[in-house]
DNA sequence: ACCTGAACACCGTTCAAGT
DNA sequence: ACCTGAACACCGTTCAAGT
């Protein structure tokens, strides 16, 4: 499912204008250019994968790709595919109890996604619907059907679970990452903190409660409390 | 909370370089600065509003933007809290069950992101810290509070509520806005349809019931059960 | 059919210089 | 102190022209 990047061997066909002696250029395919970007993601991050750069790693122009590639957003929903092959689904045939399977199963899909900067973020616009990602909701499904999970409810949690699993890596994978963002998060819980019981007595009574726990305790709360909120609330309404 | 914009009034100080007959140009403040970024963005989007068009608005050169506002980001955060300022916060002293009455306020929070479109994005990224942001999740708190949820999870439960209600806004707004994003949604439909018993049986099995429901009721039953899990999710673990 | 040079229409950010 | 012209280093996308 993962095409090899098309990595310039010596025994390529030589490029006719030849520009020093570089080796020859390989032709282009689709499977080259997703392998190029998702090589290019790894080493610079999602936010250098750009068409012009992505062009110039392939030794070719930025109008070239878009016989291949509609626009930049395809671009990276094909890279986010190819990237979901890493989450680690073994958790569905595992032995122990389904939910703390479900959970750890959630908690490699935040960790992969959080292990590329912007790739989480890219993830919440551009829903992929490659293989990976179709055997990523199986496996999801497969957990809450184990549970015993209404069909009808599960049909619609597991969007919230991917969700909240993506929008997790994004928010911490932002914050992480971008100086910027960490200031604001430090602004955020000055603010949290000098608020007072007059002003806004539930912030004030929770206090330094609100930023408790490490990220990863309050990940699998949260993926806990939404298991549990998908078993417990039935869809008629 | 809410900074007029520089509304150029005839009444000014005429400008000494005057290009043209232009009325005269007020001084750069910074709830100048984001009064006239918010207005942009209501008539453009978020994604419209780039410190050279803001500059070219406001009739000056990108760089004396930066005397006021650190970057794109900070200028992004700063529309958003003032946005926040249109989440209709009166549930939380209506009367009626405590849990429609959250759903309600956390409905009218994902629907004011939702107007704009980029502006959900954002909010995933860049958490604000102002007064409006604060407001917002006081509210949240005291609803919880309301029902009786420990204050353990509570203080956990409010992140999450608020982190679906953005994330919902933010796919749905690209969903409806993009072209190219509702193509891809299309393909992910397709390719769940497509899914046959022997290989991904369990989404075979739920079929259309993966998509049913509007995006009212999905965002409703989603809430719910966000809430509903928050309230049975002991913390202890 | 596939590829590309060149152009169009943009970006964020910095910094030396001006007032 | 505040403001800015000009530059640096980039973007995505299109399209006519070439092979």
């Amino acid at each position: 499912m993962t095409p090899k990047p098309p990595e310039q061997t010596p025994s390529a066909t030589p490029a006719s204008r030849s520009r020093r002696e570089r080796p020859a250029k390989p032709a282009l395919t689709y499977e080259g250019i997703v392998g190029t970007a998702v090589a290019l993601m790894r080493s610079e991050g999602l936010q250098r994968v750009t068409m012009r750069r992505l062009a110039q790693q392939l030794d070719t122009g930025p109008a070239s790709l878009y016989v291949y590639v509609a626009n930049t957003a395809e671009l990276h929903a094909a890279i986010l595919e190819n990237l979901l092959g890493e989450v680690d689904l073994s958790p569905v045939r595992a032995p122990g109890d389904w939910r703390e399977r479900l959970v750890t199963l959630l908690g490699s899909c935040t960790r992969t996604l959080f292990q590329y900067p912007g790739l989480a973020h890219s993830a919440l616009v551009a829903r992929p619907s490659g293989p990976n990602y179709l055997a990523l909701v199986e496996s999801v499904l497969a957990l809450l059907h184990e549970g015993g999970v209404p069909d009808a409810q599960a049909a619609w949690g597991v969007d919230v679970l991917l969700q909240v699993a993506t929008a997790t890596a994004a928010e911490q994978s932002t914050r992480d990452r971008d100086a910027a963002a960490e200031d604001e998060h430090e602004a955020l819980v000055r603010a949290l903190r000098q608020a007072t019981s007059a002003g806004h007595p539930r912030i004030a009574a929770l206090g330094d409660d609100l930023f408790s726990g490490s990220p990863e305790q309050r990940l699998a709360w949260t993926f806990r409390a939404v298991i549990n909120g998908t078993e417990a609330t039935p869809r008629t309404h």
